[in-house]
DNA sequence: GTCATATATTGACAGTGGTCTATATACTGC
DNA sequence: GCAGTATATAGACCACTGTCAATATATGAC
Protein backbone atom coordinates (compact mmCIF):
# COMPACT_ATOMS: atom_id res chain seq x y z
CA UNK A 1 0.00 0.00 0.00
CA UNK A 2 2.65 2.60 -0.10
CA UNK A 3 2.32 5.77 1.57
CA UNK A 4 4.79 7.71 0.93
CA UNK A 5 2.62 10.72 2.10
CA UNK A 6 3.84 11.33 5.77
CA UNK A 7 -0.34 12.37 7.15
CA UNK A 8 -1.15 8.48 5.99
CA UNK A 9 2.22 6.97 7.55
CA UNK A 10 1.57 9.08 10.82
CA UNK A 11 -2.15 7.72 11.03
CA UNK A 12 -0.79 4.71 10.50
CA UNK A 13 1.38 4.61 12.61
CA UNK A 14 -1.34 6.07 15.49
CA UNK A 15 -4.03 3.37 14.64
CA UNK A 16 -3.04 0.18 16.21
CA UNK A 17 -4.26 -0.56 19.81
CA UNK A 18 -0.76 -1.15 21.62
CA UNK A 19 1.03 1.89 19.79
CA UNK A 20 -1.74 4.49 20.65
CA UNK A 21 -1.38 2.78 24.48
CA UNK A 22 2.11 3.89 23.86
CA UNK A 23 1.30 7.57 23.14
CA UNK A 24 -1.19 7.53 25.31
CA UNK A 25 1.06 6.66 28.41
CA UNK A 26 3.67 8.71 26.90
CA UNK A 27 0.85 11.75 26.89
CA UNK A 28 0.12 11.38 30.88
CA UNK A 29 3.04 10.89 31.88
CA UNK A 30 5.56 14.33 32.89
CA UNK A 31 8.58 13.57 31.69
CA UNK A 32 9.93 10.92 28.90
CA UNK A 33 9.84 7.59 29.70
CA UNK A 34 12.02 4.12 29.63
CA UNK A 35 11.71 1.62 26.59
CA UNK A 36 11.16 -0.73 29.60
CA UNK A 37 8.21 0.81 31.23
CA UNK A 38 5.75 -0.56 27.60
CA UNK A 39 6.27 -3.99 28.25
CA UNK A 40 3.68 -4.51 31.23
CA UNK A 41 0.93 -2.08 29.94
CA UNK A 42 0.75 -4.25 26.56
CA UNK A 43 0.99 -7.61 27.27
CA UNK A 44 3.56 -8.02 24.36
CA UNK A 45 7.20 -9.03 24.18
CA UNK A 46 10.00 -6.95 24.19
CA UNK A 47 10.39 -7.12 20.55
CA UNK A 48 7.27 -6.70 19.92
CA UNK A 49 7.66 -3.51 22.08
CA UNK A 50 10.80 -2.37 19.89
CA UNK A 51 9.29 -2.86 16.45
CA UNK A 52 6.29 -0.57 17.66
CA UNK A 53 8.78 2.02 19.22
CA UNK A 54 9.92 1.80 15.50
CA UNK A 55 7.23 2.50 13.94
CA UNK A 56 6.30 5.59 15.81
CA UNK A 57 10.56 6.58 15.64
CA UNK A 58 10.14 6.47 11.68
CA UNK A 59 6.68 7.76 11.56
CA UNK A 60 7.97 10.91 13.54
CA UNK A 61 5.32 10.40 16.65
CA UNK A 62 7.94 10.15 19.37
CA UNK A 63 11.55 11.05 20.00
CA UNK A 64 14.40 8.91 22.21
CA UNK A 65 17.38 9.67 24.01
CA UNK A 66 19.29 7.13 25.64
CA UNK A 67 20.70 7.44 28.85
CA UNK A 68 22.87 4.75 29.89
CA UNK A 69 21.26 1.33 29.19
CA UNK A 70 18.05 2.75 28.80
CA UNK A 71 16.35 4.88 26.09
CA UNK A 72 14.43 6.83 27.03
CA UNK A 73 10.78 8.20 24.27
CA UNK A 74 9.12 11.11 24.23
CA UNK A 75 6.33 12.50 22.41
CA UNK A 76 7.65 14.17 19.37
CA UNK A 77 7.14 18.24 19.54
CA UNK A 78 5.63 19.02 16.73
CA UNK A 79 2.98 15.78 16.61
CA UNK A 80 0.53 18.07 18.31
CA UNK A 81 0.94 20.63 15.34
CA UNK A 82 0.85 17.79 12.60
CA UNK A 83 -2.88 16.07 14.32
CA UNK A 84 -4.13 19.62 14.30
CA UNK A 85 -3.28 19.93 10.60
CA UNK A 86 -4.56 16.75 9.58
CA UNK A 87 -7.64 17.22 11.02
CA UNK A 88 -7.98 20.51 9.76
CA UNK A 89 -7.74 19.17 6.06
CA UNK A 90 -10.42 16.28 7.76
CA UNK A 91 -13.12 18.43 9.61
CA UNK A 92 -12.23 22.39 9.36
CA UNK A 93 -10.59 21.60 13.06
CA UNK A 94 -9.24 24.73 14.88
CA UNK A 95 -6.86 24.14 17.31
CA UNK A 96 -4.01 24.95 19.04
CA UNK A 97 -2.39 24.65 22.67
CA UNK B 1 -5.91 -7.20 15.87
CA UNK B 2 -9.22 -6.97 16.78
CA UNK B 3 -9.89 -3.36 17.79
CA UNK B 4 -13.04 -3.16 19.89
CA UNK B 5 -11.70 0.65 20.54
CA UNK B 6 -13.70 2.67 18.70
CA UNK B 7 -10.93 5.21 18.90
CA UNK B 8 -8.44 2.86 16.97
CA UNK B 9 -11.12 1.45 14.81
CA UNK B 10 -11.88 5.66 13.79
CA UNK B 11 -7.63 6.10 13.46
CA UNK B 12 -7.84 2.52 11.51
CA UNK B 13 -10.43 3.50 8.70
CA UNK B 14 -8.71 7.09 8.30
CA UNK B 15 -5.12 5.73 7.86
CA UNK B 16 -5.61 4.72 4.95
CA UNK B 17 -4.52 6.36 1.41
CA UNK B 18 -7.87 6.33 -0.47
CA UNK B 19 -9.81 6.37 2.35
CA UNK B 20 -7.90 9.25 3.55
CA UNK B 21 -8.33 11.06 -0.29
CA UNK B 22 -12.13 10.33 0.26
CA UNK B 23 -12.81 12.42 3.27
CA UNK B 24 -10.48 15.30 2.28
CA UNK B 25 -13.03 15.61 -0.83
CA UNK B 26 -16.07 15.23 1.74
CA UNK B 27 -14.22 18.20 3.72
CA UNK B 28 -13.76 20.03 0.73
CA UNK B 29 -17.27 20.13 -0.91
CA UNK B 30 -19.80 22.37 -0.04
CA UNK B 31 -22.62 19.69 0.73
CA UNK B 32 -22.65 15.82 0.15
CA UNK B 33 -21.03 13.97 -2.42
CA UNK B 34 -22.24 10.76 -4.98
CA UNK B 35 -20.73 7.72 -4.20
CA UNK B 36 -19.85 7.80 -8.01
CA UNK B 37 -17.78 10.63 -7.79
CA UNK B 38 -15.02 8.92 -5.55
CA UNK B 39 -14.26 6.86 -7.97
CA UNK B 40 -12.46 9.35 -10.59
CA UNK B 41 -10.27 10.82 -7.73
CA UNK B 42 -8.66 7.36 -6.32
CA UNK B 43 -7.90 5.43 -9.26
CA UNK B 44 -9.68 2.55 -7.86
CA UNK B 45 -12.43 0.32 -8.95
CA UNK B 46 -15.98 0.63 -7.98
CA UNK B 47 -16.32 -2.31 -6.35
CA UNK B 48 -13.13 -1.33 -3.98
CA UNK B 49 -14.49 2.38 -3.51
CA UNK B 50 -17.79 0.80 -2.03
CA UNK B 51 -15.53 -1.27 0.18
CA UNK B 52 -13.57 1.59 1.16
CA UNK B 53 -17.02 3.78 2.16
CA UNK B 54 -18.27 0.88 3.60
CA UNK B 55 -15.23 0.89 6.24
CA UNK B 56 -15.51 4.48 6.99
CA UNK B 57 -19.64 4.13 7.55
CA UNK B 58 -18.98 1.75 10.15
CA UNK B 59 -16.40 3.32 11.94
CA UNK B 60 -18.78 6.27 12.29
CA UNK B 61 -16.55 9.04 9.86
CA UNK B 62 -19.50 9.61 7.51
CA UNK B 63 -23.02 9.25 6.98
CA UNK B 64 -25.22 8.10 4.21
CA UNK B 65 -28.39 9.49 2.26
CA UNK B 66 -29.99 7.77 -0.78
CA UNK B 67 -31.59 10.23 -2.75
CA UNK B 68 -32.86 7.85 -5.66
CA UNK B 69 -30.17 5.75 -7.63
CA UNK B 70 -27.19 8.04 -6.27
CA UNK B 71 -26.16 8.01 -2.38
CA UNK B 72 -24.80 10.72 -0.83
CA UNK B 73 -22.26 10.55 1.69
CA UNK B 74 -21.48 13.42 4.13
CA UNK B 75 -18.44 13.83 7.24
CA UNK B 76 -20.25 12.22 10.23
CA UNK B 77 -21.47 15.51 12.47
CA UNK B 78 -19.35 14.22 14.98
CA UNK B 79 -16.00 13.47 13.29
CA UNK B 80 -14.41 16.40 14.21
CA UNK B 81 -15.27 16.28 18.12
CA UNK B 82 -13.92 12.44 18.00
CA UNK B 83 -10.42 13.70 16.33
CA UNK B 84 -10.21 16.64 19.30
CA UNK B 85 -11.31 13.87 21.72
CA UNK B 86 -8.31 11.17 20.51
CA UNK B 87 -5.89 14.42 20.06
CA UNK B 88 -6.05 15.62 23.25
CA UNK B 89 -6.10 12.08 24.99
CA UNK B 90 -2.27 12.09 22.95
CA UNK B 91 -0.90 15.42 22.65
CA UNK B 92 -2.41 18.05 25.22
CA UNK B 93 -4.58 19.86 22.00
CA UNK B 94 -7.35 22.31 22.49
CA UNK B 95 -9.09 22.30 19.53
CA UNK B 96 -12.43 23.44 18.93
CA UNK B 97 -14.44 24.50 15.57
C1' DG C 1 38.91 -8.11 28.84
C1' DT C 2 34.05 -10.71 31.11
C1' DC C 3 29.38 -10.49 32.87
C1' DA C 4 24.80 -8.65 33.26
C1' DT C 5 21.12 -6.06 31.56
C1' DA C 6 18.51 -3.11 28.02
C1' DT C 7 17.30 -2.66 23.46
C1' DA C 8 17.37 -4.00 18.56
C1' DT C 9 17.39 -7.25 14.76
C1' DT C 10 16.42 -11.56 12.32
C1' DG C 11 13.52 -14.88 10.51
C1' DA C 12 9.32 -17.29 10.52
C1' DC C 13 4.39 -17.68 10.97
C1' DA C 14 -0.52 -16.41 10.97
C1' DG C 15 -3.99 -13.12 10.41
C1' DT C 16 -5.61 -9.01 8.30
C1' DG C 17 -6.71 -6.00 4.64
C1' DG C 18 -6.76 -3.84 -0.08
C1' DT C 19 -7.60 -5.03 -4.63
C1' DC C 20 -9.75 -7.13 -8.47
C1' DT C 21 -13.48 -9.70 -11.47
C1' DA C 22 -17.88 -11.48 -11.45
C1' DT C 23 -22.28 -11.30 -9.68
C1' DA C 24 -26.14 -9.60 -7.04
C1' DT C 25 -29.19 -6.08 -5.30
C1' DA C 26 -31.69 -1.57 -5.45
C1' DC C 27 -33.81 1.99 -7.72
C1' DT C 28 -35.96 4.58 -11.88
C1' DG C 29 -38.39 4.79 -16.01
C1' DC C 30 -40.73 2.58 -19.41
C1' DG D 1 -43.46 -6.90 -15.97
C1' DC D 2 -38.37 -5.44 -18.53
C1' DA D 3 -34.09 -2.56 -19.32
C1' DG D 4 -30.62 0.37 -17.67
C1' DT D 5 -27.75 2.32 -14.18
C1' DA D 6 -25.83 2.85 -9.28
C1' DT D 7 -24.22 0.54 -5.48
C1' DA D 8 -23.16 -3.60 -2.78
C1' DT D 9 -21.59 -8.34 -2.04
C1' DA D 10 -18.85 -12.71 -2.80
C1' DG D 11 -14.78 -14.91 -3.47
C1' DA D 12 -9.96 -15.16 -4.60
C1' DC D 13 -5.32 -13.43 -4.54
C1' DC D 14 -1.39 -11.13 -2.82
C1' DA D 15 1.02 -7.92 0.15
C1' DC D 16 1.56 -6.18 4.42
C1' DT D 17 1.83 -6.32 9.41
C1' DG D 18 1.78 -7.89 14.23
C1' DT D 19 3.59 -11.39 16.86
C1' DC D 20 6.96 -14.49 18.74
C1' DA D 21 11.52 -17.12 19.90
C1' DA D 22 16.19 -16.77 19.11
C1' DT D 23 19.99 -14.04 18.51
C1' DA D 24 22.69 -9.87 18.17
C1' DT D 25 24.19 -5.38 19.67
C1' DA D 26 25.08 -1.75 23.13
C1' DT D 27 26.10 0.04 27.44
C1' DG D 28 27.82 -0.02 32.20
C1' DA D 29 30.15 -2.34 36.10
C1' DC D 30 33.73 -5.01 37.40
Amino acid sequence: MKSTDPDVELLQAIADPVRLSILRQLASSPGSVCACDFTECCTVSQPTVSHHLKVLREAGAVTTERRGTYIYYELAPDLARRWSGIGASLAGLVSLT
